[in-house]
DNA sequence: ATAAGTACCTGTACGATACAGCTATCTGAG
DNA sequence: CTCAGATAGCTGTATCGTACAGGTACTTAT
């Protein structure tokens, strides 16, 4: 069953990645409203990507994150609106604006991180050091190999 | 930094399934929506649950798949008016209703199934069978750590 | 036989997203 | 320098997936 064609494991990838997204997005239903509306989906990304990759304009978020300006615009209008993020006129171009993480931004993604990654820490208790290593690069290589099949350009 | 606490590991797993669902919604956009509104997220873990499980009611299908009863009600009378369900009066309960695929909705499934799995193959291509492999079995880990800790009981 | 429980459906609401179209600004060719 | 085209961001509108609350029909236990 691995000759040439590996059919099945490429089966088998394809059903635990859709297991994953449904139960993923059942997780952060249920973890993430519990309190006060912590976080949504999009604004916890995008969060996490300014902390990251340091503060930018709407359409570098888009593109990074696969989304339509439009949806970022108003993901970033309602951390703005929460204080999570701030917009400044982007010094070298009229048109755009450059978003900010603030400290309450910051602050309020980590603690969901922290959140969710003691969650993964429950989950993940009885695994090895190295099974745990494994899965965090192999889910990086195959999310870079989604992201050069989205953007070939 | 594999001390005691691997908590850049579980941070990345964090990160990565974070992104992976990102990207998953939108392939997942890319792919199907692009002929005749193929299938949608949930009609799809459906009929891949039915064509898997064998036909059974809405309660069993909502619990299952981690979503509202009500939610699958409107999923199934979206795929009975596709023609790719059927829903027949349980003989055992008056009150339930059993699903079952029509050969339609096994072909369309199976279509889609094909096609992402083909899709996978070509983000994998150069992979070895052994990465792939590796990632199937801590992704299908991964699920059952998500399944046991959701639902305990 | 009646109360409590269950299965499903419907009304309603919300969040995330996309697409189309708008305005303001930038850039390059003449 | 000017103006046509590109680009950044915003807003209007639509759609989809989902949940919760409430209703109806049926079942089960007492």
């Amino acid at each position: 069953m691995s000759d040439d064609h590996d059919e099945s494991t490429l089966g088998q990838i394809e059903t635990e990645v859709a297991l994953l997204m449904r139960f993923g997005e059942a997780t952060r239903r249920a973890t993430g409203t519990a309190e006060h509306r912590v976080l949504d989906r999009a604004a916890y990304v995008i969060l996490r990507h300014l902390a990251d990759a340091g503060p930018q304009n709407v359409s570098a978020l888009a593109a990074r994150l696969n989304l339509d300006g439009s949806t970022v615009t108003r993901q970033v209008s309602a951390l703005q609106r929460d204080g999570l993020i701030t917009r400044t006129p982007d010094p070298s171009d009229g048109r755009g604006t450059v978003i900010s993480p603030t400290p309450a931004g910051l602050q309020r993604m980590a603690a969901v991180q922290a959140a969710r990654t003691r969650l993964y820490g429950d989950m993940l208790a009885d695994w090895t050091p190295e099974d745990r290593n494994t899965l965090a690069a192999l889910l990086s290589r195959l999310n870079q190999a989604l992201i050069n099949r989205n953007r070939p350009r």
